[in-house]
RNA sequence: CCGGGGAUGGCAGAUCGGCUUAUGCAGCGGACUGUAAAUCCGCGAAGGUAGGUUCAACUCCUACUCCCCGGA
């Protein structure tokens, strides 16, 4: 049921095929985020096909919460529950441990918390990940991880990998419960940014042969250097012939940085929620991705890759012109008013607007990508 | 015309004889990277007009202007 293959490199960027029980995804991939089984921002499934989206991510932590993975079993899994026959992820629950921060208790067998909806105290073990995982059905499943946070010293994210590795391995022998062949489990590289402990970390996660590796961390703040650094560091020590998944990124230039890296599958709140925010990215220069991917050494200028605007700030507010005028959906069925009422009066509806308007522009964004692999 | 009430940033709307006149919306700027975010953080901006009382008036008094309600 599932299956992998790189069909074709272009220096490290790799164009990969991965086939699951749910359609066939074109890599270099971007998973948008559903957390909550939802696009915000009223994205609807017809929405995310027209719009070509390959696959969407949900998250453990959020639905095991709200409406609970039982609920969602008895809709038919995430599939039958979100009305999307395509290919899902869903991640851990590994990253809301870290960025709930103080209402989080972590020992050897799990994790402890509040619930941020009601304070309900809940624990979450690597077994149980992937139990309310099996219910809600993903494709690909991830493991009960540690994430380290930027400032990390050595020694927190030395335990970090162990913690994560210990536990990757007990999220693996959980899953041999389930059918087989249903689910697609990836291991976790940690390691900041330490390239010792990055390599460690990947040869451990190997040994335990996942469908694929992701490469986790918060590395933002350490900027795009040392995100190329890591993601080389990491990847060197990774099986050829498997995913590599860079969790949580990112910007358009740390996508093209990360495939050119030979990265294939990424996932990131930041097209939806920046769009929810105002923000829309646009102009993408296809050239200019081109010479990025032929020349991997070339440092790459945001600038030149695409155009920041913030529909809700002056010199752009109503500018309906900002919108491609190939956009499917905002091409035929929205009149300039409509466009302009709708940013200007409709809050939210607006918004939906400029969410669709994103999810539009990384979807080109990653055709692109593949397109220049491709040749 | 008579009686009553009222005039505070672009709008709505509190407070107060002296202290940066709240707060919300709108405006302007910034943030957002495995979503506790249709969010968060900043900034600019006000006392109808003319007098009076007072050490001090947006606040009290008078007149004027305008608005609202009721009655002819």
């Amino acid at each position: 049921m599932f299956s992998f293959a790189v069909t074709k490199q272009l220096h490290a960027a790799r164009l990969s095929r991965l086939s699951t029980p749910h359609g066939v995804i074109e890599g270099p991939f971007f998973q948008f985020v559903a957390t909550r089984a939802a696009i915000r921002g009223m994205v609807f499934q017809e929405d995310l096909e027209k719009m070509k989206v390959q696959i969407v991510l949900a998250n453990t932590y959020h639905l095991h919460l709200q409406p609970g993975e039982d609920i969602v079993a008895k809709a038919g899994g995430l599939h039958g529950f979100m009305q999307w026959s395509g290919p899902i992820t869903t991640d851990s629950g590994g990253y809301q441990v870290f960025s709930l921060g103080n209402n989080v208790k972590l020992d050897s067998e799990g994790v402890t918390f509040r619930s941020h909806i009601d304070g309900t105290l809940l624990r979450l073990t690597p077994e149980s990940a992937m139990d309310i995982q099996h219910k809600l059905g993903a494709d690909i499943v991830m493991p009960l991880d540690v994430c380290t946070p930027f400032g990390a010293t050595r020694e927190e994210v030395a335990a970090a990998v162990e913690q994560t590795y210990v536990w990757a391995q007990r999220c693996a022998e959980a899953m041999q419960r389930f059918p087989a062949n249903t689910q697609a489990l990836y291991g976790i590289v940690q390691g900041g940014v330490y390239p010792d402990l990055r390599q460690q970390a990947a040869e451990r996660m190997r040994e335990l042969n996942f469908f694929g590796y992701s490469i986790g961390g918060e590395l933002q703040e350490a900027g795009e250097k040392e995100l190329e650094k890591v993601v080389k560091a990491t990847i060197q020590h990774l099986p050829a012939d498997k995913p590599r998944y860079l969790m949580g990124y990112g910007t358009p230039e740390d996508i093209v940085e990360a495939v050119r890296a030979g990265v294939d599958q990424f996932d990131c709140v930041l097209p939806i929620r920046n769009a929810r925010h105002g923000q829309i990215m646009t102009d993408l220069n296809k050239e200019y991705v081109a010479e990025c991917l032929q020349d991997p050494d070339k440092p790459i200028d945001p600038k030149k890759l695409y155009t920041k605007f913030d529909i809700t700030k002056a010199p752009y507010r109503s500018d309906y012109s900002l919108f491609s005028p190939n956009h499917p959906i905002i091409q035929k069925s929205y009149t300039k008013a409509y466009v302009h009422h709708l940013l200007r009066a409709e809050g939210p509806s607006g918004l939906r607007l400029a969410v669709l308007h994103n999810i539009h522009f990384y979807e080109q964004l990653m055709r692109e990508i593949r397109d220049v692999i491709r040749g």
